[in-house]
DNA sequence: CGACGCTAATTCGGCGTCTAACTATTCGCA
DNA sequence: TGCGAATAGTTAGACGCCGAATTAGCGTCG
């Protein structure tokens, strides 16, 4: 074994030592499941941490603004298709609209075809502001995958891929 | 390319559009963490499902009690101990030992070498809670990644274990 | 055409976390 | 010895999220 051990080792090794011969206990799974959900609250306090100063646009700011941004259809979205899009709930999302419009970044508007529906778009504010930190977010993504080579974010990829899709069904 | 798309290829592409030659957008990894937060995410919401029936027992309450139950030394830890292996700040550790304390699932002591530092044991009745619940736990997490091999689940920690190493260090 | 069901967005109440400030205790060094 | 710095835990206040209930508008079918 030339791999390095890193602290989830320590932890799941520990652990298996109560169920050294129970097959309901996997190693590898747990292993996995750590190390992603502790590589994904790293990711999300760096983001944090980066956006600590500004007390006008904060991180939540940042990642509606961006789902919006990168819609398919012309830069318009209703409520429920950012909040999809993020993975909030709708009432998450109302509230995080409400930061945004009051900050003058995004406009709601009634959709007149359908007035249950509200549309968002961008004001020409909202775009510098995702135009801002749009790069830095990729340059702390990239710093923060860097130990991997190209091959092994393909590889990485492959596998993760395997495991969103099959959630997606 | 014989691997099927998934939701995030299709975000990352149009997110790609933007920016099709500039080399400080990376599509493999804007994927990776886009995958590893969205599966974090899953994972999270479905052990809490598992807990909303209990309106005494919470999820929370549960990554508490089991940090505290593998910790290496005999089964007693200090709040901030297990505000580390937890990663919450130690206010939320406090709030966390709180509940526990009330539901009597831990005592918490002060140390009579070090009065500035309290100990934390879990109780007979926090033993068992801590055992119902562990191998649910192990169920959810092995359907959630059932779509990947043996062969596969090594070859991603080996992967994840560098990414994490590198953020240890 | 009117009642019922469905959909979209919002409001409300509660919870968990965070940062910052505060208390208590111990350590270190003049 | 004594006093400032460091450490452990807690408290206070604010923020974001969630689930459930609410309001409003659309649609369909008798």
């Amino acid at each position: 074994m030339t791999e390095e051990r890193d602290g989830v080792d320590a932890h799941v090794a520990r652990w298996a030592a109560f169920w050294k011969d129970d097959s309901r206990f996997d190693p590898e799974i747990e292993g996995v499941l750590v190390r992603m959900y502790d590589i994904a609250k790293w990711a999300r306090r760096g983001d944090a941490a980066a956006f600590a100063g500004n007390d006008d646009f904060t991180l939540e700011d940042y990642k509606t603004l961006h789902a919006l941004m990168v819609q398919p259809y012309p830069t318009e979205a209703t409520p429920a298709q950012l909040a999809d899009a993020t993975h909030v709930t709708r009432a998450a999302m109302t509230s995080r609209l409400d930061r945004l419009v009051g900050a003058g970044l995004v406009t709601r508007e009634v959709d007149p075809t359908d007035r249950r529906r509200v549309l968002v778009r961008p004001t020409a504010k909202g775009r510098e502001a995702w135009d801002k930190h749009i790069f830095e977010g990729m340059a702390r993504d990239r710093q923060l995958l860097g130990v991997l080579s190209p091959d092994e974010l393909v590889q990485l990829n492959t596998l993760l891929r395997k495991v969103v899709r099959s959630l997606e069904s």
